[in-house]
DNA sequence: TTGTTATACCGCAAAATGGGGGATATGATC
DNA sequence: GATCATATCCCCCATTTTGCGGTATAACAA
């Protein structure tokens, strides 16, 4: 059936493995097309699977982690969503695989419900993600709210954290050079620093900026 | 009931506040407090109404607009949990309220299960978002899979975008100045720039690096 | 009144930058 | 076997930037 989601499944873990493979099969919506348990084989049959979807296991046994795999995919097949499943909830590892590509990160559970929530979400231009990691995406884009800085002193070490020269930032903001020379001496005094690199890791770090 | 959550809404839409206050008031789970038309009247009555979740609407007739009150209470009140809600999904807005400290975005819908659903994630320790918004917030991690930087290139590039000198880089990277020089060269070559601003700026908006 | 913020200026020595040149070694790709 | 991309290293040189030492004014808030 052509409105049928073809999806491919890479896990080395076979009780998981059988276990998605009847979730989705259970579903009209979707059509389990083939399991593997590497990168390298599936890779091997992309062309003949043709999956619109694939479910990616992080940790695998073969070379190919799955955060490669995904960078792999979406450099060759870029329409194809990948949503990774995986006990681990790492927060390094989680951005990783996003920016590796990734449409989607859920922690693995056997819960029926779930697994089809999230292929329906990821169906309808959504994004499924577990609720633990749906937090930590979010907590990467807070501020903290109790920078030292003031609002002038961010604006001028966003431009420094862009590479901008004293000079470019006196043009950007419409001010003297002396006058940007002077807010980032405030800056390194507020911060306790004596260069553009520590200030920028400092504030980067507590995100006061 | 001390096991319930105490709800604040802040819409200066009568009809959708009484929508909201209706689908809240029907769940145990939740104990509706308050419904002000303006953050201004919130915030007068915050320690009073002790609320650990508000519910915020991002364009408000008052003074203060949805992001900045969601500042202010993450200033002041940081265990409040804030959940915009807004018929707008531009990106820029999105990200702003988030950045501001917003713990969730949902696009307005009359929907009860899904109002009921997102406070229930949050409740979890989740973020809840509309799916177009969990889209763009990931889409917001992805990287370029056809970057003509090499992978060593990325790495000096990240630095730059660190305020990291030829010098620190050689040391971060365990090879010499020299060499951190001629990757730089070579991406300014690549990316046709001749400052760092430049190629942080063009790395960073095709998502290079 | 004191403190913070935003603005602006001067001088100076040390460091960084960008451009030019050239070199070697290792892979992959053709 | 030739070519290309990558990663490493070295030299020279002029110009700019940086960080630090000052000082100063005007607005505004606590």
């Amino acid at each position: 059936m052509e409105f049928q989601k073809r999806v491919v499944l890479i896990e080395d873990d076979r009780e998981l493995r059988d276990c998605y493979k009847l979730m989705i099969k259970s579903v009209d919506k979707y059509l389990f097309i083939n399991a593997y348990d590497s990168c390298e084989e599936a890779f091997a049959n992309i062309s003949k699977d043709r999956p619109e979807i694939i479910l990616m296991d992080i940790q695998l046994s073969g070379k190919i982690s799955g955060i490669e795999g995904t960078k792999y995919i979406k450099l060759k097949h870029p329409h194809i969503e990948v949503v990774i499943i995986t006990v681990y909830d790492d927060s390094e590892l989680v951005f990783e695989a996003l920016r590796a590509g990734a449409s989607g990160y859920l922690t693995k559970s056997y819960n029926y419900l779930e697994l089809v929530n999230s292929l329906d979400e990821l169906t309808k231009g959504g994004a499924p993600m577990s609720a633990k990691i749906a937090r930590m995406v979010i907590n990467n884009f807070h501020s903290n709210p109790n920078s030292p800085l003031s609002e002038r002193e961010k604006d001028v070490l966003k431009l420094i954290a862009e590479g901008k020269s004293y000079s470019q930032i006196a043009d950007l903001l419409f001010i003297s050079k002396e006058t940007s020379k002077t807010h980032i001496k405030n800056i390194y005094s507020k911060l306790q620093v004596n260069s553009k690199s520590e200030a920028i890791e400092l504030a980067k770090s507590k995100r006061y900026i």
